[in-house]
DNA sequence: AATTACTTTTAGATAAGGCTAAAAATATAT
DNA sequence: ATATATTTTTAGCCTTATCTAAAAGTAATT
């Protein structure tokens, strides 16, 4: 029962930005760490499954409130405080996946649903408690880095599964795609965060690999080694 | 980043309830259990801060989705399914108000605006987990009952503390006004849930009372005595 | 029973966030 | 360099949830 003029937690919040306005943030900052050009429109759109003209609207919004620079055609850049803003967002979405894996007992397909929503939630203390009641993880379930409170981001050395070489060994620290088919079906072939994995061998006709998990043999698609990221031993 | 489109869950949200709709259920629930005719359109006008114009539009599209019966210039009343849709976001209010205390430290006072947001989070999966989590509670951290999955509420007995006779024994085990000024007023008299009253004298000129807590003498106005509730000993 | 007061509804406006279709700008290809 | 294709923006419309002001209904009072 939030009201803007008498309630003093509703105009705080009401003084940042809307769901909507958060997600656009989210969406190019994302968008920001595989690119260091200008964010076009479409790709935001993309991302975001919006039209270009919906894009167009919001970005002149964000940068009204100078999170963003937009020049016209020219696409958008975040600037520090989106920097941040973003971070903050991506730093809440993460921490809520590991207290859905950790403490509810939710499987890493799951979480990204739910957090997805729990990420707008606004209260500075709440998340903060969180982090200390999780213990101050530096990962969520997927092996991807939770920014810490300033927003800054500690990424880890990381390759794709497909640059090993045959007989190179690599501990899995990640995925690129984390939808729940991905991950669904990492599962049932038993590859985990933290697994260690050895190339067997490498087929040129279909670049798919013969990998060793747990002294088992398992052959997987170039599709597959392109989505696992792990660290070379 | 939810597309009503392609995103089946945000499809099965979509089909629900606004977070406004949400507001509106939990205002005539609460209202409702206070009295036994229709809520008029200004009692809800009042509870959720907001305009009577307002509440008849809502009303109306709550009508429509059959969650309240609506009689022009009769006020509204709840249907069955609206009882319970209203009761699952008060169990998920008061669920989550349990977690903010028991497990990241908030105080008492400091929980509501919280939940207010969390409330409206949508994954039957993660608030029976969290219920899991919590040891399953009955009562919130104001004291108040947490309806179960169905929707049932149960209410315990108690009484206002202003009832009580002199020398008669009380545990308290609630609140009526969960103001934070209240609960902190209430945390600097060393007042909680489950602490012993005895009331040792009745003042009939401004109905205070002279009460015992902890060995401790003390005298409280009218008003606290009639927003906190014991159980008769 | 008539007048006044209060409540509720209607009508019309606004702001946010989205859409489609058309126009304008930029990029690509002949 | 001109024509074609693609991207981006603009213009106008829609929906949700609000609001104000006016009209209509109900209740209270003389």
């Amino acid at each position: 029962m939030i009201n803007k003029k008498n309630n003093i937690f509703a105009y705080l919040i009401s003084n940042m930005f809307t769901q909507s306005e958060e997600n656009y943030l989210k969406a190019i900052y994302h968008l920001e760490l595989v690119s260091t050009k200008g964010i076009s429109t479409n790709a935001i759109a993309k991302k975001i499954e919006t039209k270009a003209s919906s894009v167009t609207d919001m970005v002149k919004k964000l940068s009204d409130k100078k999170v963003v620079v937009y020049k016209k055609y020219k696409g958008v850049k975040l600037t520090s405080l989106g920097k941040k803003t973003a971070a903050n967002i991506v730093r809440k979405h993460r921490l809520w996946e590991v207290f859905l894996v950790e403490k509810l007992n939710f499987s890493w397909d799951e979480v990204h649903e739910v957090a997805e929503q729990l990420e707008h939630i606004k209260s500075p203390k709440l998340i903060n408690q969180l982090d200390a009641f999780l213990d101050f993880p530096k990962q969520d379930p997927h092996g991807d880095p939770i920014p810490d409170k300033e927003g800054n981001l500690k990424t880890i050395e990381k390759s794709l599964l497909a640059t090993l070489h045959k007989n190179e060994i690599g501990i899995c620290v990640g995925v690129n795609d984390s939808s729940s088919e991905f991950l669904q079906f990492l599962d049932k072939q038993g590859i985990t965060i933290g697994q260690e994995i050895k190339v067997l061998d490498k087929e040129d006709f279909d670049n798919s690999l013969s990998i060793e998990i747990d002294q088992k043999e398992l052959s997987i698609s170039s599709k597959i080694a392109n989505n696992l990221y792990i660290q070379k031993k």
